[in-house]
DNA sequence: TCTGGGGTCCTAGGACCC
DNA sequence: TCTGGGGTCCTAGGACCC
């Protein structure tokens, strides 16, 4: 908890159903629901005039349209809404450097990182409201709700209170006067199955859930989330505000229209899917270790199969097989109402120049081509400037270095092979992948692994 | 016509290593 | 050969968020 109102929340007002009607000027004032259009889509976002009608985010499109038929129902624009979302991005961070984005339509702020100098209470609240016509004017009309408070929780509270164009200052030393006859819903992290536990064990309010122990909260919903929600229900919240969050996994999905059966048409849509989320990770530049196969079955029963591979990769083949063999772990005769394919363990570098064949007739393939994931076989190698950071350690496989290092690894161990333009392939050899004596041939390692052009002793 | 799509984080058990 | 503790990695599932 900080000593001034320094962390910002800002919501804009029914995103998606927002735009729509900013760009078609006929829906304003009218009923918009914007979702899923199929006989299994469901709501992203209503507008507050199809909200006054029941409509909510999450509800089933086929109930919307019975409690709202005069509705316009729209499929989202992701690309309007990004594009929108990133002005509202960039006007914040004119606030200050430290933006933390939740979602396309909601970020955190520090006003501390900022070149504000007076954060009492006032002063803040005349800036939330010059920034409520800032992001009005860089919208095109958009409204946001905001909240600030000395912490993540209470500004991210304050923010919802006032909606929709709200905004709410919450003074330091208020929070627990605000908080404690609220519902532990407000808490974010507190869903149903949360609410339900505590509600079991006399919890209503955030104020009941200050007066129980945090023993008795670890007990009951694990270390992790006790604790959390013992230090929150105080209103004890010091988390930062984090700018540039790295993606940890990327995945793509499909809920079909009907259930499939039929194994050669999953196999089709399984490879589509894979597709999909290598040209993602080459967009984002991006490989990974780990694949993870989701399926979802007629009954809403849900399935993940996930293997790691011996290093990353983003080459469509080797994921694709992968993701077929693991589909094909799931009895899926009975129907498959989801399928989806997901690669985590990112590593952040890039695939260029392919000299696979080069890599695929060394000595180092031979040597663990029937490693537990001999999927690994085939990925690639690239110039210096783009090339993997080789983290002592961690698994690296077939990789170009400088003049000429071939590395390769698996599960644990990384086989090297050394070879430069004018002496050709060396010698290969297996070392422990957090062997000191390949520390200096890190890139990690000052002073240049890339600039060497002398191999390590060959064994 | 029950229940989207893209994520994050946590837990728990087992393997494996020292 | 047995026992055991700690750490890390992997996998599957689940809660939760927007």
């Amino acid at each position: 908890m900080r000593p001034q109102p320094s962390i910002l929340h800002l919501d804009l007002d029914a995103f998606f159903a927002a735009v729509e009607q900013r760009d078609k000027p006929s829906l304003r004032g009218k009923p918009v629901v914007v979702g899923g259009l199929g006989p299994r889509g469901v709501v992203a976002t209503a507008s507050y005039e199809a909200r006054a009608f029941g409509v909510r985010s999450a509800m089933r499109m086929a109930e919307a349209r019975a409690r709202c038929p005069h509705a316009a129902f729209l499929s989202p624009r992701f690309t309007i809404y990004r594009r929108t979302s990133r002005a509202v991005m960039a006007a914040l961070r004119e606030l200050s450097p430290v933006v933390e984005p939740l979602s396309l339509d909601e970020a955190y702020v520090d006003l501390t990182a900022g070149t504000i100098g007076d954060l009492s209470p006032s002063a803040v609240e005349s800036l939330a409201r010059d920034l409520k016509r800032t992001v009005r004017r860089v919208t095109g009309g958009l409204t946001a709700s905001i909240g600030v408070g000395t912490s993540k929780l209470i500004a991210k509270i304050a923010s919802d209170l006032r909606k929709p164009d709200g905004l709410l200052v919450v003074t330091p030393g208020a929070e627990t006067e605000l908080l404690s006859p609220m519902p532990v819903s407000v808490i974010p992290g507190v869903g149903p199955a949360t609410a339900e536990r505590l509600r079991r064990m006399g919890v209503h309010t955030v104020g009941d859930l200050g007066r129980v122990g945090e023993e008795e909260l670890v007990r009951a919903l694990g270390k992790a989330h006790g604790q959390a929600l013992a230090r929150l229900a105080c209103a004890g919240d010091d988390r930062p505000v984090v700018a540039e969050r790295e993606a940890k996994s990327i995945s793509v999905e499909d809920t079909f229209d009907h259930d499939i059966a039929d194994p050669a048409l999953l196999g089709v849509v399984i490879e589509r899917l894979a597709s999909r989320v290598c040209e993602r990770l080459a967009r984002e530049r991006l490989s990974g270790r780990t694949v993870t196969v989701k399926v979802r079955l007629y009954d809403f029963t849900t399935h993940t199969r996930s293997a790691t591979l011996a290093g990353p990769t983003d080459d469509d083949r080797v994921i694709t097989r992968l993701a077929r063999r693991l589909l094909s772990e799931v009895d899926t005769s009975a129907g498959v109402r989801l399928l989806g394919v997901g690669v985590s363990g990112l590593a952040d570098w890039v695939q260029e120049d392919l000299f696979g064949a080069l890599v695929d007739e060394t000595d180092a393939d031979a040597e663990h081509a029937d490693a537990e994931h001999s999927e690994t076989e085939r990925v690639t190698s690239g110039p210096v400037q783009t090339g993997p950071r080789w983290v002592p350690g961690a698994d690296v496989i077939h990789r170009r270095y400088g003049a000429g290092w071939v590395w390769g690894s698996g599960l644990g161990r990384v086989t090297v092979r050394f070879e430069t333009a004018t002496t050709g392939p060396g010698p290969v050899r297996t070392f422990a992948s957090d062997d000191p004596e390949l520390a200096p041939y890190s890139p990690l390692t000052p002073h240049s692994p890339l600039a060497r052009t002398d191999p390590p002793p060959a064994g």
